[in-house]
DNA sequence: GGAAGTCCTTGATCTGTATCAAATCATACG
DNA sequence: CGTATGATTTGATACAGATCAAGGACTTCC
């Protein structure tokens, strides 16, 4: 029914496939859920730093947003991922996939030629993540931390939203936010500078898993100094200098590796090439 | 009711506000449309090397795939647009919008400070845009040549999708190929040479608006190289050297500024650093 | 709590593309 | 048709960031 761990690369993927279940056989397939969720958070407690908890077998769609008929149409769809960090290929990339991150963090990488990397975005909780099929290049969802996913067969979840407007509307907001944070990437990797690249992010990550501070925010970034230079399309030493100057700066300090201290914001703000004075 | 050329910029804009009319007036509106239509088309005639046609006033929206009663409050909502060559400011960017290209081609741009710009993509005949309000950064449409363009506000208009499928999935489909492309861009822009990203742009060109020709395809760009440096990230000098060292390998011939003959589709994917031979 | 290994930082040098400058070409206009 | 004008191409140089190299710090695992 599912995979366990593989302990020559020590890789870890429960997948589980509902696709062939019958509605009449949706209990056992909630139940299923609650197993698997368990049995992982079980694995998972010590090496992880967040506990990972299940409200119970809707959890994972809950978030949805879904009315109760399309709620069930959808767990039968549902294709459970939970994911060490570390994993890549947390989906196959034969067909396109709907990804809901319920808990931790991923990003999605793609490959050109020549073993080059960009990762092309990070993901978290309640994220929705569009992975298409491998065509021009290829696609890859990988786990920054360990996590709770659950992913869709892209062209089913499509045909179910057109009956669920709420569905509808959060995969349609989701979309439009991606395809707006995508473009603000497309500017920085076009015309920014490093520095002003790296100011990004930092404003980026802020907004979205910054805890508030001061003039700032409190930043525990999950992805190490090659993915985030993957991310802006800079070599890891370009990104270190630049950090190394933003906290010259005393624009922001850090502590280990993963902990930044954003002092202000909207001074980064300007170093990031923002358009500042909205008329 | 609408603004005619404005001498000192030779700018000429048609902007009709559709939004107050109630649906009583549909027909008021529906020979207005046509009025300014053919109007447009009569005064584009002599600078424009192709024909504007419309069949009637229901045009700009039937490929859309509206239902009937989508289509009358779809017209309702309609900001008819038609753009002269080199227009910029095609739409106000106080609110998100919608734009769907009923004929012409047109570029989307953002702006850094600095008076940077990123050219976002081209656009063209049935291609959808969502172009967002102004944010961190401003976004513009700009006509390449003389464009049938028309803009509905996007909230409104993602709300009339909610009870027309069709419509809805048209807008989808056209909002995942979007998110692709932009992710295809990142992805050269973060990892390409310069080599690469024109191999690039003169693939994806050929496949969306070239001429199918032996084993490649002709173009007929209707962009400047200027154009073309701020959508791949580079300027007009390392663009015009790539491409002329793409003539010299023998993969494209040119004529005239415009014309672009691409003799060996294959190649010159090979080239874009595109993945070959998919498993 | 110590050792090992990985990740990060810092320094020196190199290279691809930007920048600056000038010549040439294409297109529109008289 | 020739000419004007802006776009494109070509050449020389400069620089931001990549690459190569080494040292230092944080984690993890025993």
């Amino acid at each position: 029914m599912f995979s366990v761990s593989d302990p020559r690369t020590n890789r870890c993927f429960h997948e589980t496939e509902y696709e062939t279940f019958g509605l009449t056989e949706i209990n056992d397939v909630a139940s299923l859920i609650i197993q698997i969720s368990l049995m992982h958070a079980k694995q998972s407690a010590a090496a992880s730093p967040t506990s990972i908890v299940f409200t119970g077998a809707t959890a994972p769609v809950a978030s949805l947003g879904a009315n109760k008929a399309t709620h069930l149409r959808l767990q039968a769809l549902t294709r459970y991922v939970g994911a060490r960090s570390g994993d890549s290929r947390v989906t196959d990339n034969s067909a396109s996939q709907v990804v809901l991150v319920v808990d931790g963090a991923v990003k999605l990488i793609a490959s050109a030629s020549a073993g080059r990397t960009q990762v092309m975005g990070f993901y978290f909780k309640d994220d929705f993540i569009y992975v298409p099929a491998r065509e021009t290049h290829a696609y890859n969802l990988c786990a920054l931390k360990d996590c709770e996913l659950v992913a869709f067969p892209a062209t089913e979840f499509i045909r179910l939203a057109q009956s669920d407007k709420t569905l509808n509307n959060n995969f349609l907001s989701h979309l439009l936010r991606a395809l707006s944070r995508c473009r603000e990437k497309s500017l920085a990797l076009g015309q920014k500078t490093a520095r002003e690249r790296v100011a990004t992010f930092l404003v980026s990550m802020a907004e979205r898993i910054g805890a508030p501070f001061s003039n700032g925010a409190l930043l525990d970034l999950p992805m190490s100094r090659r993915d985030i230079g993957d991310n802006i399309g800079l070599t890891i030493e370009t990104v270190s200098r630049q950090m190394t100057e933003l906290r010259n700066a005393g624009l922001v300090s850090t502590s280990g590796r993963s902990q930044v201290k954003i002092l202000d914001l909207a001074a980064l703000k300007q170093e990031a090439g923002h358009l500042s004075g909205l008329s």
